[in-house]
RNA sequence: GCCACUGUGGCUUAGCUGGUAGAGCAUCUGAUUCGUAAUCAGAAGGUCGGGGGUUCGAAUCCCCCCAGUGGCUCCA
């Protein structure tokens, strides 16, 4: 009998008979009760029942590792289709990944609803069960489509997928068969921790002219008590959920009436927002920025020659007609399609709501003749756009139909392009350094080397790149290039936050354009007198103020740091005679621009701190007999804990340094956590 | 835009297979003046998202709109 030699990951290297599964040597590494559900063999991730016929190197993929996670969600899937091709047989499978969180299978089958999933998920518990082994069956290409014969979907990933003439291979487990490579858990039974969450929909291979499949997503954890944490978490999710915040602590409103996607800012979400503002305004002011101000609306031949229009008609209001062409049109009986038309054709003018704020500020660069001693010209506005974004689409703060960007413009020559990105990116840093924003990556879009929908000549290209790459280097933080993500006129750094449920979100943004200063014929007088074309930087460190406070109010789960908090301090009184010393406290605090809130009302001193808790201010201020004595106030933080006898003088002093110095989180009451 | 689900006073919510709305918190009015997560009593507040239909009768059934949620598609 011929042997093998296998070697482990520590270097041990071990003989067995050839033909040993890798579930036996793994066995013989970690013993019987290892918890492995695959292994690695030669670097290639295999089923445990995989045979070893020659000399290898293995390791096993523990099931609580990234990739055993993934193999389990995989493997779920997998068996989320069985229990449904059980209960549901004119149904057809397409396809089932592991995604991030779980798993999620696509069927062409009849719509269900969320009631549905409880008897599924039952099926899937009863197969789990069953302990069916999960067995991997190579086969040719005609045999898998004699196999797959009944399912359309699955011809058509037999025939794309598969090189011609190469076979595949087939996961069966009990009458269950799915056309896929693996690897996968060895036995069903490793699946009984699973839940199903939610049913939706999805088009045939993404693409909306498809037909819609109905998607069911899960959950799958190897322990009973890794499923209970991964639940509780979510639950712990839905609570910093942003659209719940903005009620509880009154922080924004959105009316039916006033219309979807548009943001009603309360007076308290407005001081998040205008402290945000201030924020960085003085930041852009140090860095010589120029504040303008620009209207909601332009002509249509501003958009004309800047591209917009009609090119994002879309995504964008409708234009406004002029009142008297509006009612010659409709006396002329004209439809809207002829409407539309003509405005294309340029035959009528009309106004937009702005979809961006670039034209008005190249228009106002192109109001002066320019020489290259007044670049860079850094102008700034907190400028508000309006984009018909798509119904569905719309979400809480972080898409929206109105929104205002921390936006600017850098009209700047070739030479000094490296230097003005880079200057871009350390104002994002400062940014997310002050707010304990930590979780987020920069991804840098580059060209498609494939396509040619980009604009200027590659040499530019070259350049604007690799400035893009060398300012995300000297960033320090986790950064990708990705090929064809940039845009149509220049590439881009762009900065992505995670939030609490692992969405990410596009917030800041440094984009090079090469494109508006060529179709705007915009120039400037150079050291050799003659005349340039200047490139412009887009850049907005927030993105929008309405995402990014939306994306903060989850971040600190609606516990901002004092300088951010809308009412800062609570006052609360014990009883009727300490409303004066209240209010003497309150007017002090105002004196310093700390925003205080009194409570002076006769319930009890406990009433008042359920009630004010809500709101989350930095401090409660309680004052009772023994702090109105001797001058002084007792603080309690978010979380319960409390000092108390801190006078008055001292309190200010902190107070405001606190606030002056924007620390991340409340700090005068020792041993606090957010 | 597409699919599924949801929509009851400011907020949270009860209301089974149709008989014409109940509660808690918040609010207001009294009483209470109280040391760190709900003091007591009373009052007011809803044409059940909007419109149409079926029915003797609809918050409950049907249709159309509007909005929200989870996804898909999209995101200059």
């Amino acid at each position: 009998m011929s042997t093998v030699n296998v070697t482990f990951a520590d270097g041990t290297v071990n003989s067995y008979a050839s033909g040993v599964s890798c579930g036996d040597v793994i066995v013989d590494i970690h013993g019987s009760k290892h918890s492995c559900i695959a292994a690695r063999l030669n670097g290639v991730d295999v089923d445990l029942s995989r045979p070893i016929q020659s000399d290898a190197s293995i390791e096993g993929i523990d099931v609580s590792s990234t990739d055993g996670l993934h193999i389990l969600r995989h493997s779920a899937a997998h068996l989320l289709a069985q229990a449904v091709m059980a209960l549901y047989p004119g149904a057809l499978p397409t396809i089932g990944p592991a995604i991030d969180r779980g798993f999620y299978y696509d069927f062409a089958m009849d719509p269900i609803s969320e009631n549905d999933l409880k008897t599924i998920e039952k099926k899937m518990i009863e197969l789990a069960r069953k302990n069916l082994a999960v067995s991997r069956v190579e086969m040719s290409e005609a045999e898998l489509k004699n196999e797959f014969s009944y399912n359309p979907y699955k011809i058509e990933i037999i025939e794309d997928k598969l090189e011609a003439g190469g076979g595949s291979t087939m996961y069966q487990q009990g009458d269950w068969g799915d056309l896929c490579l693996g690897p996968h858990v060895p036995s069903t039974v490793k699946l009984q921790h699973v839940r199903l969450t939610s049913v939706s929909s999805a088009y045939w291979r993404g693409n909306q002219d498809n037909e819609q499949l109905v998607r069911i997503y899960g959950i799958v954890e190897p322990t009973k008590e890794a499923l209970q944490h991964t639940l509780h978490q979510m639950e712990e999710a839905k609570k910093r959920d942003h659209r719940k915040l903005g009620k509880d602590l009154q922080l924004f409103h959105i009316d039916e009436e006033v219309g979807q996607g548009l943001i009603l800012w309360t007076p308290r979400g407005s001081i998040v927002r205008q402290e945000l503002q201030e924020f960085i305004r003085y930041h852009l002011t140090r860095q010589g920025y120029h504040q303008v101000f620009t209207p909601h609306i332009g002509k249509l031949d501003l958009y004309r020659t800047s591209g917009h229009f009609p090119y994002y008609q879309e995504s964008q209001y409708p234009p406004l007609v002029e009142r008297d062409l509006m009612k010659k049109l409709s006396e002329d009986g004209c439809t809207c399609g002829e409407l539309s038309n003509l405005m294309q054709t340029g035959d009528i003018d009309g106004y937009m709501l702005k979809p961006m704020n670039c034209p008005h500020h190249i228009k106002i660069y192109a109001s002066q003749p320019r020489s290259y001693r007044d670049l860079p010209l850094r102008l700034a506005e907190f400028g508000t756009v309006y984009r018909w974004e798509q119904s569905g689409e719309i979400s809480g703060m972080t898409r929206v139909r109105g929104f205002t960007q921390d936006d600017a413009h850098l009209f700047v020559t070739e030479d000094q392009l490296a230097d003005e990105v880079l200057g871009c990116i350390e104002l994002v840093q400062i940014i997310f350094e002050h707010l304990d924003m930590k979780d987020y990556r920069v991804r840098v879009g580059l060209r498609d080397p494939d396509s040619n929908k980009y604009v200027g000549e590659s040499s530019k290209w070259d350049k604007a790149e690799q400035a893009c790459r060398n300012a995300a280097q000297k960033l320090g933080v986790a950064w990708t290039e990705e090929p064809g993500e940039a845009a149509f006129y220049g590439p881009k750094i762009d900065f992505v936050v995670k939030d609490v449920i692992g969405r990410e979100w596009q917030l800041g943004t440094v984009q090079v354009d090469y494109n508006l200063p060529e179709r705007f014929e915009l120039k400037y007088k150079g050291s050799d007198g003659e005349m340039h074309r200047p490139v412009m930087i887009h850049r907005a460190p927030f993105g929008s103020m309405e995402r990014f406070c939306g994306v903060l109010i989850e971040h600190f789960a609606g516990k901002f740091p004092t300088w951010l908090t809308p009412t800062q301090c609570h006052i609360i009184t014990i009883s009727e005679k300490h409303k004066a010393y209240a209010h003497e406290v309150a007017e002090e605090l105002r004196k310093h621009d700390v925003r205080v809130n009194v409570d002076d009302g006769d319930d009890t001193i406990g009433k008042k701190i359920r009630v004010h808790r809500a709101l989350q201010p930095a401090y409660m201020v309680i004052l009772g007999d023994g702090e109105m004595e001797d001058r002084s106030v007792s603080l309690r933080a978010r979380n319960g804990d409390q000092i108390s006898g801190l006078p008055l003088d001292e309190f200010i002093v902190s107070l405001t340094s606190e606030i002056e110095q924007k620390i991340p989180q409340p700090s005068l009451v020792p041993n606090q956590e957010r």
